[in-house]
DNA sequence: TTCATTATTTACCATAGGGTAAATATTTCA
DNA sequence: TGAAATATTTACCCTATGGTAAATAATGAA
């Protein structure tokens, strides 16, 4: 469910060096705020190693999770790196994380240079719009029970990572709620 | 929210002519099936005049509605263009309305042909995953209610095209629920 | 126009999930 | 290790929405 087929980190990173993008990887620890709401989002996001969470606040300041990132993922704040609009997406590590961080600049060499990645650029794109569009047929069809059992299959390792609260609010309900799901599993 | 931006149906029309693209434009009587679930999905439908409704049946056979697709708007089913994947989306007219069948060799063309349009396609897709994103936003920040007005303010005519069944299941909810909701607006 | 079909509303009770608050459990770190 | 902070569970009652079924309204075809 959360990684986009794409271009595969090792191919980032071999042409990384053949097309001499630049690109930085970073280490970054625990908790670390990447982005915050307000400021402008200029990257992509490729998470080499660890796991990213994205999420909005509210009109009551509750934290909504948006988005989780894991290993050879990529995301972004689609709002703010597209758009003009303001980015309302704060994105955090989950655990010690690398990233790459890659600008429209470096999308644009690889485009120039690598044969079919604007092609590839555009399928992962159409994944994304697939991934979320999937995700509202399975809000319209299935229980929050049935929803939070097939995160927990495609994904256990989330558990680890993520608080109950994260996950609650990614699939649309309240932590308590998520507790009397669990405790009828 | 139905329109994602993109290529006119002016630019398509004119580089049809230009690169001779054969695109065809066909009229359709309201109610017409122009796609059913289990068929491949091999286009994708500009909307030049008319109203299409997307939906899929969920396990009790309940039609419920992804997506409306209006004048000047581009749709398909994307997981049956994009993927192997078994399409599951009906597509119909809510109206009389007419369309353009793009293919894919038809975007090979475009992208080959003309300057930008690689880049105006990957930001189409772009587009649609904006759109779902911020639809399950709404979800989870706003209450059914809400959801209608909004949907009522920023599509005023597809009361006219769409029933409230139609419109009940795009927001997630039974046709009595929308109706007891529009009693007390 | 009239009848038959289809769409919409209403009513009734059932249920999933929300809100508040308090009780436990777990983690963090001095 | 132990105290403080944070996360999770539980309990209570409440509300939005679901399910079934019937009543009404609108549409469409003969």
């Amino acid at each position: 469910m959360f990684k986009a087929e794409f271009i595969s980190a090792k191919n980032l990173l071999e042409w990384n060096i053949e097309y001499n993008l630049g690109l930085k990887s970073v280490s970054l620890k625990k908790n670390h705020i990447v982005l915050e709401a307000d400021q402008r989002c200029d990257y992509f996001y490729f998470v080499l190693k660890g796991c990213l969470r994205l999420y909005y606040l509210d009109l009551e300041g509750n934290q909504i999770t948006h988005w989780f990132a894991d290993e050879n993922s990529i995301t972004t704040s689609p709002f703010s790196f597209f758009k003009k609009e303001k980015n309302i997406l704060f994105i955090e590590t989950l655990e010690e994380t690398e990233l790459l961080f890659i600008t429209s600049d470096h999308f644009k060499t690889i485009i120039k240079e690598v044969k079919n990645a604007g092609y590839e650029i555009r399928k992962l794109y159409a994944e994304f719009a697939m991934i979320f569009s999937r995700r509202i047929m399975d809000i319209h069809t299935k229980t929050a029970q049935e929803r939070y059992s097939e995160l927990l299959n495609n994904h256990p390792f989330l558990l680890e990572k993520a608080k109950l609260s994260h996950i609650a609010s990614f699939l649309g309900i309240t932590q308590q709620s998520l507790s009397r799901i669990r405790k009828n599993l």
